[in-house]
DNA sequence: CGGTATATCCGTATGGATATACCGGTGCGATACT
């Protein structure tokens, strides 16, 4: 069986050995088990749904949120000499009926569709016949996080794919993503009904990101061009509003950039084109919405500029994650303004109002949600500590500080005059985690959520980890810490923490 | 909330100040219509 699975590999798609993450997915889908896959981008994981497709030699049914996503993939694996195609609505009724018949006659490897397709009755049909011969290896679903931020209000057929593991009981099912904190992890394995799955997370650290965030003075323009013209590669400019991407992508042109606007409102001859010049192009500009990122895989991108504060720190790591997936150094910055908050506070309790759809607890609920993780972004920018610690924190990941963003340059410089106390207590969190204790993930949610100094909320978690007996205080009273040597690890020099009783 | 486009008034300048309304992100599929 290994030997089996690395030939398929080598044949298939050229490498060598799994990537970290992938051959455990691999095989418990094999093994017909459930699973949760939460790897880094450029992890490979498509690679986890589509070997097995080849190995079994069965059809495997992949959810995918966008069209061009699957298009795109669909090419790439035809490239491969690989059997896979999309079922969607712009397809001609000849092109249809000719993909029926290539899946009844198992000639299909990998068959994308998107979440409402499961809606329609004659792609229940095709489930239903699919299952009775037999021919279904698996289920998966990509971009799985779309489920907790889309299945609300925007595309509530993804709260509804739950469906899956009822249609197809024996089945095994993945969920893949790159960013999913515990709550939205949480979120898919509800959701989708996943049954005792494999759960496999991997760090979204990224040791040649350079994370910074600074205040937006009146007008930008000379940090933006200076910023831009400082950068390898191709450039992402995120903005909140069409009309400032319009504006941003006129900007930049008139100051000689080659810039061009991105957004949903663009008609799609443009919005091809504007794709186009990012990917083909040697130095390209792109001045985007949310609309633009998913699925987009060009390696040397040199920044990601945000215009302003992003709504969550989630879909933050999610646009950033773009910059430098080649490896090389990149840059993530972001301005920001504190009158940011309000403008977005007004878009959250906007959107709160609309879809009234679950009802007034889960919509204040919503609320709250979006509220917490509007001031957890928040701390992350006008905190004095790391800021990629900071970011992976809002996702439930305790790492230590990264040495390499603004505000660890300027502890290193002197600049940033304070005691870091973040270093030491990643360095212990780090020794904590490996045991996995749920007292220790809520207390790393409600870290999160304290804005505040620093030092405050180093000092408020030492406390609240001795009062979860995670450590425990020296006996000669003079305010240290050492780990209780329970777990398997434990920290033999005192951990020098202090704070006022 | 805050910005921006449109409307209104002023009272004789073809513009300029002020008031008011409106909008703000993401996409699938199906349907109606040209």
């Amino acid at each position: 069986m290994p030997d089996l699975l690395e030939q398929a590999l080598r044949r298939h798609f050229g490498w060598d050995g799994f990537r970290p993450g992938q051959r455990p997915v691999v095989e418990a889908l094999l093994e017909g088990r459930d699973c949760l896959a939460v790897l880094p981008t450029g992890a490979g994981k498509s690679l986890c749904f589509q070997l097995p497709a080849l190995v079994r030699e069965g059809l495997v049914l992949v959810v995918s949120p966008l069209v061009a996503l699957m298009q795109d993939q669909v090419e790439q694996l035809q490239r491969r000499g690989i059997a896979a195609a999309c079922l969607h609505g712009g397809l001609e009724n000849g092109e249809r009926l000719q993909l029926l018949r290539r899946i009844r006659e198992r000639r299909l490897r990998l068959l994308y569709l998107a979440p409402e397709r499961l809606q329609v009755e004659s792609t229940r049909q095709l489930l239903d016949d699919l299952l009775a011969e037999g021919g279904l290896v698996a289920l998966a679903v990509d971009e799985a996080h779309c489920i907790s931020a889309w299945g609300h209000d925007f595309r509530p057929d993804y709260r509804r794919l739950g469906q899956l593991r009822r249609l197809c009981p024996g089945v095994p099912l993945v969920a893949l993503s790159a960013t999913a904190a515990p709550r939205v992890r949480a979120d898919i394995i509800r959701l989708l009904e996943l049954r005792r799955p494999l759960i496999q997370v991997r760090s979204a650290r990224r040791s040649n990101l350079h994370y910074a965030m600074r205040r937006r003075p009146a007008d930008p323009l000379p940090q933006v061009l200076e910023a831009i013209s400082g950068a390898r590669g191709a450039v992402l400019v995120y903005a909140r509003a069409r009309r400032s991407v319009e504006q941003w992508a006129a900007r930049l042109q008139a100051a000689g950039v080659d810039a061009l606007p991105y957004h949903a409102g663009l008609d799609p001859g443009r919005r091809r084109q504007a794709l186009a010049h990012f990917q083909e192009q040697p130095r390209p500009v792109l001045v985007a919405t949310v609309a633009f990122g998913m699925g987009v895989d060009r390696p040397d991108v040199g920044l990601v500029l945000h215009l302003d504060l992003p709504a969550t720190a989630e879909g933050y790591l999610q646009e950033s994650g773009r910059a430098g997936r080649d490896g090389g150094p990149a840059r993530c910055l972001v301005l920001f303004d504190p009158a940011d908050r309000t403008s977005l506070g007004w878009a959250i309790r906007a959107a709160g109002g609309d879809g009234a759809e679950a009802g007034p607890d889960g919509e204040r609920q919503r609320l709250e949600l979006a509220q917490r993780q509007l001031r957890r972004i928040e701390a992350v920018a006008e905190g004095e500590g790391c800021r990629e610690q900071a970011l992976l924190l809002t996702v439930g990941e305790l790492v230590p500080p990264c040495g390499r963003c603004d505000r660890c340059e300027e502890r290193r410089s002197g600049s940033l005059r304070q005691r870091d106390w973040s270093q030491q207590a990643a360095q212990l969190l780090a020794l904590l985690g490996e045991q996995r204790g749920r007292a220790l993930r809520s207390l790393v949610e409600e870290l999160a959520d304290r804005g505040g100094r620093d030092e405050d909320r180093w000092a408020w978690l030492a406390r609240r980890l001795v009062e979860e007996e995670l450590i425990s205080e020296s006996d000669d009273g003079a305010q240290r810490l050492y780990l209780k040597p329970t777990g398997r690890q434990y920290l033999r020099e005192p951990w020098p923490l202090r704070w006022a009783a």
